[in-house]
This record gives C-alpha cells, structure tokens and sequence, in this order.
DNA sequence: CGGATCGTTGATCAACTTCAACGGTCGTGG
DNA sequence: CCACGACCGTTGAAGTTGATCAACGATCCG
C-alpha cells in the first residue's frame, strides 16, 4: 500500500485525483517482484505493458550483432519503463528489459489502460505530461551523445543521476554513456590523477 | 486552407472532430512563412512554441563547444518540431531550429495548447499519442547511434527516410548520423566500390 | 573455500577526425 | 549574360579517440 502511494503521489503532481479515482487507477495495475537479473520483457516478444517501479531497479537495452548489450535506460523506484516502440507499433521488441537490483513494480497493461483512460480521462493529460518528458530527456541524451566525449558524458552521468553511481555495477553505467567497461576505467583513472 | 487540412488529417488519423472542433483547432494557431537559413528558434532563447510544418522544411540542431552543429531533427511537411526540454521546463533553449528550404509553418504557442486542451479535451489523447511516437523514434536513433557503425547508420538513414536523402545537402545528413562530411562521403565511395 | 564477476592496466588496433587541396555548381551582382 | 565568390562534395595523409585483447588482483556470494 504504501507502494500505491508512489504511484499516486507521482500522478498527483500534475493533478488531483479524489478518493475513487484513486481506486480506480490502483484497480489497473498488478503488482510484480523481479528478482536481480530475471527479465521483464526479452527482446523478440510483443511488449504489452509498462512497468512503474516502486523499488529496486530495472533496465532496458539493446543487444547487437557482435552481442554486445547498449543500455538505454535505468529505472529506480518512482519510474516508467518499457519498449515504447514494441508496445505502441505491436511489433517485436528489440529491448530487453531486466532487473538489476531485486524490484517491486506496478505493472499496467495497454488494455487497461484504454480502459482506465476511458472511465478517468484526466489522466490523458498525465499520460501525455510524462511522455513530453520522457522525450525531452531522450533528446538531451542523445544530443549529449554526439556533442561531447566520453569523458564529459561520464562527469554528465555523475551530475544528472548522483543516486545511481553508488548504487550501479561500473559496466552499467560505461553501457550507458556509450564506452567499454575498460575504457570507463580509464576515464576515472584520468579524472583522479588531474584532481590532485 | 489547403495547408491547414494537412494539420486537420493528421490529426483525425487518431481521433474523429466535428466540424465546430476542427475550427476551434485551427484558432489556436497562427501560421508563419520562414525563409532558407532563417530561424525559428535560436539556442539561448526560452521556446514558446511548437511548429508544424505544412511545406518546406526544417530542423533542429544543438552547437557544441568547438562551434560544430549536429543535427537532431529533420521536419518536412506533416512534421511537428519544437525544443520539448525549453518548452516544457521554461529553460533556456539547447537547440537551434531554422528553415533548410523556404518553409510554412503553423504555430502553436503553450498557451493556445492549453486553452486548446481546456475547450477540446479529447485532443490530450492527441499530444500524447504524438508524443509517445516522437519518444519511441528517439529511443530508435539512440539505439542506433550507439550500437551500429557509420556505414550501416547511413544506410539506414537512407531507408527510412528515402524522401529526404535527395532533398537534403549530404552535410545535413552526415550531422544528423554523426559523422564529419568527408567521411560521409568515404562511406558512399566505399558503398560504389563494393557494388560492382 | 572456490568460482564467477568485477574493476584495472598496458599494448596494439580500428574507426573516425582533422587538415589541406582541388573541381564543380549555384546564386548573385555587375 | 557573364564572372565571381561562396559553398559543396571529394580525396589523401596524418592524427585521435576509444575498442580489443590479454593478464592480474579484488570482491562477492554460494
């Protein structure tokens, strides 16, 4: 229960909601646990729903030809997460998504959510206010991406998400920013030697 | 009139309006001419407004600290570009959005939107919808961008976006993959060579 | 305790950039 | 209508950034 409070919480930020909206929006969602390293979605499968997290920690990647897997997005407690292009196209999903640490979720299907949509329609708005952000902070990342080195990226990574480095395996985060686990080595190497 | 049934059809491609709603829509924007290399939003500004463009075409780009320019969008006719992160969160814009042929452009203003969405609120599903595409096809380029090589990024540049390949100064298309124009230009040499 | 996974370091390698030079085309002013 | 400059695409040589491969010590967890 005071899991659904994140979730509400986090609508409640854009809009209020009275007590029977709340239950019919909690009346949506199923609850899931991902233990460390099951999956949520493997790539291949129809994604058919979105994920919120209400603690722990999941991921979405990509893997590609040479196996070698690119993460695109780490969601701790309090976000969205899904294959956005699977679940709106209906087509196979080319992320994986997977928990890093042991994760509790709430987990909404398309189906209900037209139908939550349908008898809440308020929360269209919501829908399309975390959507707007959620393509703002795609297109910061991919800006950063091609505009700066490996090295800015990384000191970007510490600045935008302080909560995550101590929480995440390095190699998570050098697939995040784009470079190989040695090379992220190597750029923490750098950074202390010019700190002294 | 005829530009403004492009905006009317786009948007009856995901919900039905009568004809009362249709003019309501239109009300809310206002429609601008922009010439080649004129500017529709420069980095620095806070961005008011989204655009979209009836025939033409624009783009949108952000300019590193070594003054080069890389390519996030390109918006020809029956596409909508703004600067989301300015626009949602009031900052200071990061991008660039100027005209790359002469362009007309209807023009919607947060304000409007949201006077819009309070007399029209099916058009909430709308934007969401909109949004949740352009999020999906930014998660796509990001994937890209960081898990295939130049050659193949180009090639699949040319794929989807066959239209614009001739259209477009291959500059443009070199800063929107993310490499330097000569090796853009390496690569389709090479690209010959291996064809016969 | 033992195996697996992680982070580190160094040597070599590949992808892409930088810089410089050249020919072609386009648009503009005379 | 021509001439000029600006911008574009191409090519080649040299330079950087980050990848690859291999080896090693540390830590974590069963």
């Amino acid at each position: 229960m005071s899991g659904h409070s994140l979730l509400i919480a986090s609508i409640e930020k854009h809009l209020s909601l009275n007590t029977q909206e709340q239950h019919r929006i909690l009346l949506a969602f199923t609850t899931q646990y991902i233990k460390k390293k099951e999956f949520f979605l493997r790539a291949g499968e129809v994604c058919k729903q979105v994920a919120f997290v209400l603690n722990g920690c999941m991921r979405s990647y990509a893997v590609d030809e040479q196996g070698f897997e690119h993460n695109l997005q780490f969601a701790p407690e309090g976000w969205w997460i899904t294959d956005m292009n699977s679940i709106i196209h209906g087509t196979a999903a080319r992320l994986n998504i997977d928990a890093i640490e042991d994760t509790q979720a709430l987990l909404l299907s398309r189906d209900q959510q037209e139908g939550l949509l349908k008898e809440v329609p308020k929360l269209e708005r919501f829908f399309r206010i975390i959507s707007e952000k959620s393509m703002a902070g795609s297109h910061k990342r991919l800006i950063d991406q091609v505009s700066v080195n490996a090295q800015t990226r990384y000191l970007n990574f510490c600045d935008q998400y302080p909560g995550l480095i101590q929480r995440l395996p390095q190699k998570q985060i050098a697939s995040y920013i784009g470079v190989t686990p040695e090379f992220l080595s190597k750029i923490k190497a750098e950074l202390l030697r010019r700190k002294d």
